[in-house]
DNA sequence: TTGACATATCCTTTTATCCGGATATAATGC
DNA sequence: GCATTATATCCGGATAAAAGGATATGTCAA
């Protein structure tokens, strides 16, 4: 059953421009907390923090590879839900703060596929650190 | 253009229980303030407050009649951003909350059409005190 | 086990938001 | 003008949320 208790704190959320920005990059698709650090240019625990608030909310769902958490929009529920995550997402991408994050983005995962050098195309979307995989 | 001076503001309005009742009452049509002040029972300056804030954000519009101010939602802009007032709205409106406002309210406009004993039918949604029209 | 790295949580300070009574403004009728 | 009604704004005080540095937890490789 649908109540404010469970919608409030949906749209608190929303509240913050850190959130939007985040929702607005993982309408690219699943990224880890590093990915959304670098393009946000914020602190690791901002993120972190940040991205806490729209798991507990039910923007967000996060799992766990090796040492990183990748998170993604999170499209289950209610279909009057559903429609307003995306609707929502869709105004959200049209921001031209959501663009420029979105460019920042593309540079930093560019960045991390050229050192490596000639891997699988999955890993090109993985965090290239010490780590792989 | 679209910016998150515009974007952030306009969520922030919705981080608030009274504002979600607010907007879903208004999703019933137009209403002045001492209408939504009984249907959710708060005190006047509390929802004119609220209301203040809907309407900075863009959520909705005022206008004067008399001694009245007629509070409706809007509906103009960029159609990404109808397109998601629209989904928020059908998604409030089926809110447990919002069913028993929608009640309240029923009730009190059903009681203010009473008293004066055969008005118009345009009168009997106009609020009944001791000034008509 | 140790070291290195990614992420989460804690802590403290600062800033924002909410509330409702009191007061101000506005429109109306007499 | 004056009283009345509707709405808006102001004012403290209380509560909640933000920030980011420091620290804890978790994972991996050697």
């Amino acid at each position: 059953m649908l109540d404010m208790r469970t919608t409030v704190p949906l749209f608190k959320a929303l509240a913050d421009e850190t959130r939007l920005r985040i929702l607005a990059l993982l309408g690219q698709g699943e990224l880890c907390v590093c990915d959304l650090t670098a393009a946000l240019q914020l602190p690791q625990s901002t993120a972190s923090r940040h991205l806490a608030v729209l798991k507990n909310a039910g923007w967000v769902s996060g799992r766990r590879q090796g040492v990183w958490m990748y998170y993604r929009l999170l499209d289950t529920g209610a279909a009057s839900r559903i429609a307003m995550h995306n609707a929502i997402l869709a105004h959200l991408e049209e921001s031209t703060t959501a663009r420029r994050d979105r460019k920042v983005l593309k540079n930093h995962l560019a960045q991390k596929a050229q050192p490596g050098c000639g891997e699988a195309a999955l890993d090109k979307a993985a965090p290239v650190r010490k780590y792989r995989r």
